[in-house]
DNA sequence: CTTGACCCCGTAGCCGCTCCAGGGATTCTA
DNA sequence: TAGAATCCCTGGAGCGGCTACGGGGTCAAG
């Protein structure tokens, strides 16, 4: 199959595809005599492994050895556990702070509700008044969340 | 004040502070005879304004029209409300996918309790699987989600 | 025989920093 | 007063994970 072929059937961008094979994440595949590259059922499969950690948002660097181990089966598994689990960390981390940031960003919304000018904007105000050393109703409203 | 005071009155990085006069984000300061920049006031305040709107994420250009908007009183702010807005969507949007990849996690983590061989992994068996098509925890758990 | 879809390659750009090398200035300590 | 530690300067490269672009070759349909 060719690049666009398997590109589809996979989800994953042409340029995607030949950006792996650069960084050797996909095997380099076999080429036609004009120079297309020819792909085989296990270039499909890897691939698809990878969008699926993608997909998990797992780092390359980490499919990469995830890749890896699937080669060498009689390693312990223990890394892969710890694998996943800083992932979850990670994730959890940034759902904390995308929370906070919700709550901060509705807070602030809340400042101007009809449209104004410029210099009388609660929101803008708000910004200025946080950078001259003010508490703002971000800040506020984060801290009251928590008494 | 020098460029490393700043750095710590306002709790950016040194580096960053030139990044942000390298991009026009922020004023090129005097400079005194040794070529050291010396700020002022003025410039602790917009730099502690950059600041607070990149702890609510926005992007720099999105700062970099707010600062001008600072500087035309008059202008509608109906542009600010909405950069607000978008913003707030962005995270939402963020916050969705989040939380459906934590679900995810914990599905695929709940595959392998204790250390086996990398063959016997039931994370890497997942991963796998998936790979070759086969439902896997993480999706079934997302489509059992939202029956 | 042209049109359009596909493919090739190499390079540059995106964001928002962060780090580096290779220097000079200043300040603290012995 | 020497030397060490800390600060500051510049320009440029590197990070992740693509994405876009320019300038070409290939191939099948109409």
């Amino acid at each position: 199959m060719r690049i666009g072929e398997l590109a589809k059937a996979t989800g994953v961008d042409v340029e995607t595809i030949r950006y792996y094979e650069k960084t050797g994440l996909l095997d380099a595949p076999a080429r036609r005599g004009n120079g297309y590259r020819v792909y085989a059922r296990a270039h499909l499969e890897r691939l698809s492994f990878i969008r699926h950690c993608r997909a998990l948002d797992l780092p390359l660097a980490d499919v990469r050895r995830l890749l890896c181990l699937v080669g060498l089966p009689r390693t312990c598994c223990a890394e892969i556990d710890q694998l996943i689990d800083v992932q979850l960390a990670r994730v959890r981390a940034r759902l904390l702070s995308m929370r906070a940031l919700e709550r901060q960003l509705v807070a602030l919304r809340g400042q101007c509700q009809a449209p104004r000018t410029a210099s009388r904007c609660g929101i803008l105000h708000e910004l200025v008044a946080a950078a001259q050393g003010e508490a703002c109703v971000c800040h506020r409203a984060a801290c009251e969340e928590q008494p």
